[in-house]
DNA sequence: GAACAAAACCGAAACGTTTCGGTTTTAAAG
DNA sequence: CTTTAAAACCGAAACGTTTCGGTTTTGTTC
């Protein structure tokens, strides 16, 4: 039916090995390409790119592997990663494979059997061996967010560390010691960086370290919710809550508004990442915020450098993102609190 | 470097075509197909679908156009789409447009190029042109949420003018007669068919309908906000508003809260899609939502049709969803005070 | 206008499958 | 054991490109 390269050859008269190589960009006497462009006018002629990708061994389309489409992070991040690989010809195949290890291997053969050219992934389970075939077939991977153990490639993540342990040292600095942290699942990278910040600004501040003060939840709304109740139940004297991403800070609040907790009178509150949500909540929510658009936009870029230079080995970059904070009203400065009750005696 | 099916026909001893068949489905001996699956093991084989997709002329992948992944609603829907075309073995080519008219028009071309099998997409721009050239290549289209004039395909939609007849007139019902809309872009396909449900709601309460009670936003958070604070200049009498999408509620909170406008004292709010945010608001919101998860479902497996079937004539079918309500404390009973007030007496 | 280098052009072969039409093998029936 | 229908098998050709190595054309210089 559509018109194919040897229709646009016997068309103007040329040869295929022309018009292909007008096709890429080659040279091509003048009222030649007259020709061939009105030919391909005339004929709807359109390149086939599977035919092309089956002679180069090149889809020009890359897999995007994440553990939930339907998770703001997840589509911020996405969003501009599409963008920034179309703009240069990529296609992005998205698989969601639902925070499942099992779901995320099947979506990794899947990705291979379709030869994509590479792999962008925010990792969610251990998946070190499944990822190596992508690498043993010289096909660059850009993990996002987290890392995998032994397992070299460009990565682009976040300050987490610096992250938490600002944001804990600013409800220090607020006067505030009896600090809770619903951190996230104990085998998640970015969960394990976010309580060792935590831990470091308490001990940095010579505050003791309670166990009961450390909540994990699953990074799910209901599991925010969860965990909120608990740290709630077991500290009496809980003065400020740390939650580490944004499904369980939404979980938190509506925890929160449930038992009638007043935020930030009985509870002072930072959260993670939403900033729209931040400020529609009552208070509005100080936040740590991540930089998700940069995020995809570098790791396209990473992936798109190593697809050119097509070299896999080499210095693999690990790059480390600042994180950023919006001030709210979910903080209780008791400190200043306690200023002012001083001056007024 | 991989094996291909050539390796296999050498190492089994068998032909080429018998291998292909065993791929496909098709019967082998018993012996054979040991040894097959033998060699499988030890090359390493894995179909190559570029190849597959050359000769066949099916890339078993569907191109799916949304304006913007980073949305929840549009989020939702995909989420689910790409999970059941997965499951049937397509990939998903996903091109967000940004609500951009132009780039959705090279998206569009971009997946034709890439001899998606179909398309799937939640149009956004008057794109009839671009997507009639899906159809004369006899490939299936299933258009989500919004109907494209002129352009005769399956689509997905909701029934929005009864749930914003249903949500106006929960309004009415409990006493509201000023009751102002936030409506999205005129030229939008939902916006026309809530705004129509509204005026029928209230035509038929016989409460006159007010210009200024009407305003249109651009259904972003942003534009709730605008239209939040021009609804409440224009009308010193506002006691209730709906606003029609996800987006503008947020907004409308986020303005309401920095107006300091109580609800549902001052005002009474009912808002749009998410259940989460809703449930997190103080107060909760009441809301209408839509099947996001039947609509992704439902348009994958009205796809999933098509492409077997393939006969892309036939009759199209238009199917139109229900939506639901959820109740929050954001809404004013003045009916019910009123008569409260009344036994008082 | 002859000589020459550079630029443009050319067709065949190859990429890894599926499919067509035909041949061989199997096993059931006589 | 022979016949026969069905099942299994087979290789060549084709899908629409790119690429290799080689040929022709162009235009500059003498």
């Amino acid at each position: 039916m559509a018109a194919t390269i040897k229709d646009i050859a016997k068309a103007t008269g040329l040869g295929l090995a022309t018009i292909s190589s007008y096709l890429n960009g080659g040279n091509v006497r003048e009222k030649n390409r007259i020709r061939i462009e009105q030919a391909i006018e005339e004929l709807h002629f359109e390149v086939n790119e599977v035919a092309r990708g089956l002679k180069t061994n090149r889809t020009r389309s890359i897999g995007i592997l994440i553990p939930e489409l339907n998770n703001i992070f997840c589509a911020e991040i996405i969003t501009e990663a599409e963008e920034v690989l179309r703009r240069q010809g990529y296609a992005a195949m998205i698989c969601d494979c639902r925070t499942d290890a099992h779901r995320e291997k099947e979506a990794i053969d899947f990705l291979l059997h379709r030869r994509v050219d590479g792999l962008l992934m925010i990792p969610s389970g251990e998946t070190g061996a499944s990822v190596q075939r992508f690498l043993r077939a010289k096909k660059p991977v850009v993990l996002i967010d987290r890392k995998i153990r032994n397992l070299d490639c460009d990565c682009v993540l976040v300050d987490n560390k610096g992250a938490v342990k600002d944001a804990v040292n600013r409800l220090i600095t607020a006067g505030h010691r009896e600090i809770g942290i619903i951190a996230g699942p104990e085998e998640m990278y970015t969960a394990q960086e976010r309580l060792y910040g935590y831990e470091q600004a308490l001990a940095k501040a010579r505050i003791p370290i309670r166990d009961s003060l450390m909540v994990r939840g699953d990074y799910t709304i209901r599991g925010g919710m969860k965990a909120m109740r608990e740290l709630i139940q077991k500290n009496t004297d809980l003065s400020a809550v740390l939650v580490s991403n944004y499904e369980m800070t939404l979980g938190s609040v509506i925890e929160l508004h449930e038992l009638g907790v007043q935020i930030p009178e009985e509870l002072s509150l930072i959260g993670f990442d939403n900033v729209e949500f931040a400020r529609a909540s009552t208070p509005r929510l100080s936040i740590v915020t991540q930089p998700t658009k940069e995020i995809g936009k570098k790791a396209a870029e990473l992936m798109l450098l190593r697809l050119q230079e097509d070299t896999v080995s080499g210095k693999k970059q690990k790059l480390r993102l600042k994180t950023g904070f919006v001030e709210g009203n979910s903080v209780r400065d008791i400190k200043r609190e306690e200023s002012l009750e001083r001056t007024k005696e």
